[in-house]
DNA sequence: GATCAATTTGCAACCGGTTGCAAAAATATC
DNA sequence: GATATTTTTGCAACCGGTTGCAAATTGATC
């Protein structure tokens, strides 16, 4: 059916060693029978079945990519610079969609059939269960926007998600707001966990400044909106540090339709910097968390694990910092 | 290293042949050897390995999973239902994103490296050589949101753009309004050149009504806002279909910031009712575009041509309907 | 041109599975 | 219990590559 290694063997005159040698970077042929291979193989059409090199060589170039976020639209850059970032270093996304799953065990034996090289866990709502699955299993792993640890048992690559909250803590502080809450992810997830511990943090050794928290069910714009409704019928804020970026869209639009205004009645202050954030209706002041760098750097960490695949586990953080739009008031 | 056939079939006592037939489906095996096979699998935890097995069955249930549209967030939602409905039936999307490239060559031969059993091509932004490269490599291959022809040669599924633009026509008509202009994607892009034929094909005909079209550079907010500030800086129509609900949603916003409203000043309509659109802040009238079905509907296709790869090519479409919100103004 | 070292080559075994075929075992028939 | 039939089993070859090793070739040196 397809044109292999024999196929072009026989028409270069060859053994099958020669032809895969010519295939092999840094494998021993000269430079005649190199140039009688590559014209047999040009003439039939050949491409050496990646599958089957990788019996023998152990490598893939598969990356498991997995994500259970398929709502957040930051999630389609991530993805972008994800497939690209791979593509452009000869690897392959596996793309693994895990809404609603909770038990890592079935992922593992998915990715292990397929003999991955590597796995990415790209979200900050999955538990570290699912990393460290891929780890016992001895798979090269790395968390992006993952929980900081001091001590991180499989590698993290993300942002302090406490500073996250301080800062945001500080800057509401500065523009004069004292009647504070929080509007926050789901509660499980490890990212609202810690922005809110920064948070309160700051805002409860504060005098005169009274705090309050909230959870939207989910990391989108519906569960923002419903939750920001909710907190409008009874004694709102006077601002809200918003656990994301499609949050405070959400809670944008519920303020927009209880007829008050952001941010005469009310501030926000979001978190991501996702690309609407800027989009001039939207115009949300955030955090903003880079994820280029964050990507990048996760991808250079499973490709260093490709090679040395027990090093020893380490955490890369990177700052964020604000971005100035127009949701929050000015300094007072 | 890992756990192989020959592990289990020491431990078990029994030929490497019986350890693979009870993986196998509807292979010949006794319930005892069956037995005996499953307890030494169990405690090894031993999973076929997915490559091999492809090398003499033919199949790896990869499915390349090819796009460029990373930029416009319905492309979320269509990576979200792609990925869940290949899983559900057990297969395993091979991502990769054609930001850029014209040429369907490297493509092509990447997921013939990865001996993909069958291709998906969503995007309509791709030229129709990609889904024809496919074809012609003899794989499997769809190419949903591509172009409706009558006599296509692969499989398509996607509505009927050109009606879409005549739906946009009459509703405009139909409220009204006499000065038309049509804002659509990229003129390269099939997708937008049938839906201004169609609205043209309309209002063409119509005896007083002015039209006029325009293309901004990409399907996405930004593109969409440049060439709606553009277009208000000299005479603008009274209402404008946009190609597509992001390219509305950029347009919108330029009108805000010329200090206009929507509907007041300049009513819009987009086409694909993605998440988005509903939102409160947003609100967009927009043409509704099936995506749940033609996913669900380009996966049953490529499941098809696993077990018929060589069938009739074959056209579906899926009617669209309007959405009404407010961004147009009622009929006068 | 002979000798030795370095390079290139093909053989054959292997990677982890599947499968046609014939032999062995189990079951059915009388 | 002998024979015929069906089911189960293992052998061995194969899928499409890679690679250690020894033999063959090439090139260097004198």
């Amino acid at each position: 059916m397809n044109v292999t290694l024999k196929d072009v063997a026989e028409r270069a005159g060859v053994s099958r060693s020669a032809v895969s040698r010519t295939f092999t970077e840094g494998a021993s042929v000269s430079e005649k029978t190199r140039r009688k291979v590559q014209k047999a193989a040009d003439e039939l059409g050949y491409r050496p079945n990646a599958l089957a090199s990788s019996l023998t060589t152990g490598r893939t170039k598969l990356i498991g990519l997995i994500s259970n976020n398929f709502h957040n639209p930051i999630f389609l850059e991530v993805f972008d610079l994800f497939t690209r970032g791979l593509q452009d270093r000869g690897l392959r996304p596996l793309l693994v969609n895990l809404s609603g799953e909770t038990e890592p065990e079935s992922s593992v034996q998915l990715l292990r059939q397929y003999s991955v090289d590597g796995v990415i866990v790209a979200s900050s709502t999955l538990s570290p269960d699912f990393a460290r699955a891929f780890r016992d299993a001895r798979m090269p792993v790395v968390h992006s926007f993952g929980r900081f640890s001091a001590s991180p048992e499989v590698h993290i690559v993300g942002i302090d998600n406490v500073e996250c909250g301080r800062m945001a803590a500080r800057t509401l502080l500065g523009r004069g707001y004292r009647k504070l809450a929080f509007l926050g992810g789901p509660e499980s997830a490890t990212s609202t966990q810690d922005r809110l511990s920064g948070y309160l943090e700051v805002l409860s050794s504060q005098p005169d400044v009274t705090v309050t928290h909230s959870f939207a069910s989910a990391y989108s714009f519906d569960a923002g909106r419903v939750e920001m409704t909710k907190l409008l019928m009874t004694d709102p804020a006077e601002a809200y540090f918003c656990g994301d970026d499609v949050l405070s869209i959400g809670a944008l639009s519920a303020v927009g339709s209880a007829g008050l205004s952001v941010p005469g009645d009310i501030g926000l202050i979001g978190l991501n910097d996702m690309e609407m954030a800027r989009w001039e209706n939207i115009n949300l002041t955030t955090i903003h968390q880079p994820i280029r760098q964050i990507i990048d750097s996760s991808i250079d960490l499973v490709v260093r694990m490709l090679d040395e695949p027990y090093g020893y586990p380490e955490t890369r953080l990177f700052p964020c910092r604000i971005i100035e739009r127009g949701t929050l008031r000015q300094a007072v």
